[in-house]
DNA sequence: ACTTGTTTGTAACATTTGATACAAATCTAC
DNA sequence: GTAGATTTGTATCAAATGTTACAAACAAGT
């Protein structure tokens, strides 16, 4: 049986009261499974034609490289579901391994299922299309990120992205660190670039606190690769 | 008025015949707008709370960089839709200006009435889920391709795809440049290191024919980022 | 076969970034 | 306040890639 106090803290299923949910349910097919613990739940490969909610435990998603070797990409637990960047679209098989890290309870929903969920319950509709756009949204930011070439250049777009209008300086809320890995860069490297940037007097930096002098030259640095 | 028979063509509507898209449309409130040639569509930052389809013509659309000047990022025609990516999710300002590059007719469906469109009309559904997820897939892709570091890794992971299980020789479509471009390095720095890999008997190079030599190391190259 | 334009191979040098190491500054717990 | 841990600033050297330039190979039309 479905526990839908649980499910409908799951984003798909916001907003939905656990008794609307237990109706709207029954109105459709769907499986439960249990996996006992190490157990594999989802293979690479694998096609995707149902969309997975867990409602209890919690699952490991591994990815297979190249060599065969596998690495771990995420745990996912309870109530999130598994499968929704690929129930849509042109590709349609999962690219990782998914087993169980504890015992888990699985919903499954058949695709077609799924579909008739979403038509006959607008908040449903309107969470999974926020789900997906959401996401798709983040990647296209992140890769807009990553396009900026030199680490100068993608200092300048997240200060400035940071400052927004009206500020001039801004707090680091990360370590030097953390900021190195989301900009795919080294740590020394940062703080050299940081520190050259101050030289030629674009910023000012005083440990957490950066303070753009001139905005100017700083958005020339990110029209210089339109050449 | 809308024109069913264009519309259906459009990515959305695919599969609906002209007759039922036109029952469809006379259950939703909507607006048919005319534009004059150069004249702005959407203005960037734009709040997207409504899908817009092109029924005539074609337009632009272009980003302001953050020193103001704009560069275009690409044309769109009729019958395809312009908003599908900012309609959902948290990010729902136009990042692009849209403006007319010849008379343009737009049909503009409230986020509220597509939702119905979308309710009514399972194909319509699956359509616009898949329009979405695709495109989150490809991003997804791409940045995967982009997350791997050195030049001789992209190959790596583009000829190991290409070819797939059973081939051993990839015919390049694309010219070196372009595909460097893809690869966002250099023409010379793209030739150079495909050269390397040649010399160090991972592939053969044959102009446009590559061969893939030793499968094996090819896959430890790119294994060799979980570090 | 010849000419012309395009694509590809290669070289020399400059620039950027990574790797490593270490000192200085800051923070934290006691 | 002090000791120890963490974070930040900086230097040196190596590796990867960009830049520029040019020659060789190829493609297409005449």
């Amino acid at each position: 049986m479905i526990e839908a106090d649980i499910l409908c803290l799951s984003p798909i299923f916001r907003g939905i009261s656990s008794t609307e949910l237990e109706k709207l349910f029954s109105q459709i097919h769907y499986q439960h499974r249990t996996y006992q613990k190490n157990n594999l739940i989802i293979a690479s490969g694998e096609i995707c034609d149902r969309l997975l909610i867990i409602q209890r435990g919690n699952v490991k998603a591994e990815m297979n490289d190249y060599s065969g070797k596998t690495i771990k990409i995420e745990d996912i637990e309870a109530p999130r579901p598994l499968a929704t960047a690929f129930l849509f679209g042109k590709e349609n098989r999962f690219p990782v391994t998914v087993s169980a890290n504890t015992e888990v309870e699985i919903v499954s929903i058949p695709k077609a299922e799924f579909v008739k969920l979403l038509q006959m319950n607008s908040l449903i509709l309107n969470n999974y299309l926020n789900t997906i756009s959401t996401r798709a949204q983040f990647l296209s930011k992140r890769l807009k990120f990553l396009s900026f070439k030199t680490i100068k250049q993608k200092i300048a777009h997240y200060l400035l992205e940071m400052a927004g209008d009206r500020l001039q300086t801004v707090e680091i809320q990360q370590s030097q660190e953390q900021l190195a890995e989301m900009f795919g860069v080294t740590r020394p490297s940062l703080a050299r670039t940081l520190s050259e940037m101050n030289h030629e007097g674009l910023i000012e930096t005083q440990r957490r606190f950066i303070k753009i002098v001139d905005k100017n030259r700083m958005n020339q640095l990110l029209k210089s690769d339109e050449k």
